[in-house]
DNA sequence: GTTATTATTGATAATTATATTCAATATCGG
DNA sequence: CCGATATTGAATATAATTATCAATAATAAC
């Protein structure tokens, strides 16, 4: 087994035990939307909007409402990160292991986004938090700027 | 003069410049908008609404429109910086000085907000940046979380 | 397997923050 | 003061998100 898929079997455990822990339930949806969001989007930050699109042209019953549902249910049970590149639009990204957490930069010309994880930056945060007595929930760094195609170097 | 009333001089003088550069006039709400932010909003991060909700008791002429424009102008010449802390909410804050930078710790419990500067993130992101030919123009660091006070400690 | 219970779906409508429009008014250079 | 141009404020438009609800699907109970 690759391991993208041996990560998406790790993901659709973890949503399962979500839906059985909250009393959910299994839909045709939901499986449709689990396959569709892991098999195409690993490492991209879609909107609901996009992604509805795309999701329409091969199941065209499925709703605007429940695409948007299952994003958020997703992102509860912990297997996608809601993100916000500050355009008004939320993004959604499968989240590849557990304990992974990288950081953004965003360019400002082109769209693009590029990610990056650095440790030094996590030791600081930790430094931080632990100082001011601030339990860490979570934490959001981003770059915003020109990369290398736009700024024309 | 107090250092306080000394930054606020120095912000004045760079919003007249802004104004008299992009062809701009001076208003009366621009004057009470400006008084009212620099006097009472420093090291806050207020909600347009909240800020016109405010300036209305004593400003009842003044429109909402002209002040989420006027909040908007302040960011476009550099002497307030528009936030966004994942409530779906724009914030502006005043800022101090040219050169300075801090982040924030969001207790995802009472709301609070506390800043931190630190020169170590600062000299990460700008290697992280030089080592992806990034050009930073700016960068957004958040920590979400619980404060001492809501985790009880 | 049938029935009862409960959650989900999909279309639509409501909500919320942000942004735009436009006629009336204020600013400012000449 | 005059004329050109920017601003104001009320209202309206936009766009993303969230809620509503009758019909339907999934699971539990029998």
């Amino acid at each position: 087994m690759t391991p993208v898929a041996q990560r998406k079997m790790e993901r659709r455990k973890t949503l399962k035990d979500y839906i059985s822990r909250m009393q959910l339930k299994s839909t045709k949806q939901r499986d449709v939307i689990f396959d569709e969001f892991f098999n195409n989007y690993m490492g991209k930050h879609v909107t609901v909007e996009e992604f509805y699109e795309n999701i329409k042209k091969n199941h065209p019953k499925i709703g605007f409402a429940t695409v948007y549902r299952t994003l958020k249910l997703f992102r509860e049970s912990g297997i996608a990160a809601e993100r916000d590149f500050g355009d008004g639009k939320a993004r959604y990204e499968p989240i590849r292991s557990e304990n992974e957490h990288h950081h953004h930069m965003i360019c400002t010309n082109c769209g693009n986004v590029y990610e990056f994880a650095n440790s030094q930056i996590e030791l600081c945060l930790n430094q931080i938090a632990k100082l001011n007595q601030f339990d860490v929930k979570d934490h959001k760094l981003q770059i915003h700027g020109l990369c290398s195609s736009c700024s024309g170097s």
